[in-house]
DNA sequence: AGCTCCAATGAAAACGTTTTCATTTGGAGT
DNA sequence: ACTCCAAATGAAAACGTTTTCATTGGAGCT
């Protein structure tokens, strides 16, 4: 028993023949070692689990695509689960993975400074890391959010922008969101610009509605920057609908840099994010945390480079026709 | 021990007194059942596993999300693998899975009629459940992919379409493809028309310049039914790129609905499956099976409806201008 | 009172590993 | 020939539950 345990973990410490022996007979019943039994008595699980608001955002699937290499290539398997962007629902999801006996997390919360299912990770001592958020307390792994978004202001104010407006997802829900209407509005601010111009669109359902409402007014924008790219292929649409060319009539730009964005016509001009990596990096962290046995510090952050993704749904202000 | 245990288990057994007394001091100290103990004891982990092709294909992480939702309402928590259509990673993650404990699995295979998976799974007596394939053999969740495609092709020759090509993903990793591709063939031989225009683009890199030469050759076809909407989507695509409006010269359908497909312009006329449904009622097959502790059989598949989206990306065929 | 019966609880075994500690074995060194 | 050591293996405990079986203590009945 204790060298057929020994054949699956440390080979080398049992003879070559007994090992192939022990390996031979493995096969031909169709044995393998039970998770369980193991997990129970090494007390770890080989598991890391994963909270995400949702995997109907390609930006979470990418993520969770890369969370899963990284995972599978370390041998860790991973236990998803979603919140749909709700409190309640990222607590008992973080309950529920604690009792999964799972080894470390890695979750995508709506706020870090304020999530209760933060500290009963702490309070639990289980090893996480935050992806996509970015907070001085915790771990995390994001991009620098007010940066990206200061930089595609002043992207669209060098193409002769003034009146730009910010659409947003629930702001509440979201702390990125938050981070890129700040960088919204200093970039707004910084050029004397108003940044007042900000459209919540909370609801999916309502959100190409909403912006057509805004397309329509006769001071209407002349740009638009969305808080991410889900809203921008949204706002696309919406104007579209409001017989608006995009981007002759109107510029709109994202943020995420979801695949799909760069097979669409015009093609999307966004603030790519390298969602795969931020997944994987999260892993890298957490597994190396888990195998050196070191805690995981607020300082082992990490800061990705975002980029400027050159689509085509932006262009240089149209010449103001005259008063006629 | 044995009455904690029941306080969690079978609450009713256990007096109300007592109860509450069990409760208030598991609450106290942070206790909760161990997973790996449990799992051990009763043989059976409360873990189903997941065997998907990719999450960067909205088909699947909405059908994910689906199986997320289902599985979380009975009380399991998923394990999720991808195979990035691949056999040998097809197998790989079963054996993960397996040697795993997981309770069962859904999954979507490349070919049910061939899969090596599936036989490993078989023998090893645990329930499973295919999702998007069918196969006589197997207990399937799916649509009736040929029959979507005959409509689909017949809708387009109303539509006064008659040099319609194929564009298939890699035919050979998926019995979708197939299938769809036999829909295509029946439908348009079925009017007497050429079946067999049908371009793979086995690979994303190149697909959209493939699609492309398509179009630009002299005889080109008037309309291109996708074998999937992310095809779809770059077919319109390289239709731009060619200089050919969407539908004006050119029509284009899908297959899937993925989501997105809804919020583009030209909104993609496609065949919708109902995706997230797929995964729910996967994992409903299979928690039945599991707490009836009855087999799955073939005869439990379930064939789902499918319905066509009038998007904007099919009109009636040019009228031929005639030769000068 | 004496009896049965039931609800509630407790004791103990079992689930399948890993790991420590002890034992065996064979070879090298003296 | 003897000791000593290392390598290889085996025996047994422990991980934290669930579940069976036994025990207890009343309640209800005759």
């Amino acid at each position: 028993m204790a060298t057929v345990s020994r054949v699956f973990n440390l080979p080398d410490k049992v003879n070559a023949e007994t090992r192939a022996h022990v390996l031979e007979i493995a096969k031909k019943i169709g044995y393998f070692p039970n998770a369980s039994a193991r997990s129970l008595r090494t007390q770890r699980s080989r598991v890391l689990g994963v909270v995400l608001p949702t995997l109907l955002n390609p930006v979470f699937a990418e993520c969770l695509d890369g969370i899963a290499q990284a995972a599978s290539a370390s041998g860790y398997a991973i236990l998803p689960m979603t919140t749909d962007y709700k409190l309640e629902q990222e607590e008992l999801a973080v309950n529920q993975l604690l009792a999964g006996n799972v080894d470390g997390m890695v979750l995508v919360v709506s706020n870090p400074a304020t999530s209760q299912a933060l500290v009963r990770l702490r309070v639990a001592q289980l090893p996480y890391v935050l992806a996509y958020n970015r907070q001085i307390d915790h771990p995390c792994v994001s991009v620098d959010n007010e940066l990206a978004m200061r930089e595609t202001v002043i992207r669209l104010v060098a193409l002769g922008h003034k009146r730009v407006a910010l659409i947003s997802g629930q702001l509440a829900a979201s702390d990125r969101a938050q981070q890129r209407k700040r960088g919204f509005s200093e970039g707004m601010r910084s050029h004397g610009l108003d940044d007042s111009n900000c459209l919540e669109v909370p609801f999916v359902e309502t959100a190409i509605q909403e912006i057509g409402k805004l397309l329509r007014q006769s001071n209407r924008p002349t740009a638009l920057v969305c808080s991410n790219d889900l809203i921008a292929i949204r706002s696309i649409r919406a104007a579209h609908l409001a017989g608006l060319r995009v981007p002759q009539d109107i510029s709109i730009t994202g943020f995420d840099g979801i695949a799909i964005g760069e097979d669409m016509t015009p093609m999307l001009s966004t603030i790519t994010q390298p969602n795969q990596v931020i997944g994987q990096r999260s892993v890298e962290l957490l597994v190396r945390s888990l195998t050196e046995g070191t805690p995981l510090n607020p300082s082992d952050s990490l800061l990705l480079a975002h980029s400027f993704r050159q689509g085509e749904s932006c262009a240089p202000v149209a010449i103001p026709v005259p008063h006629s």
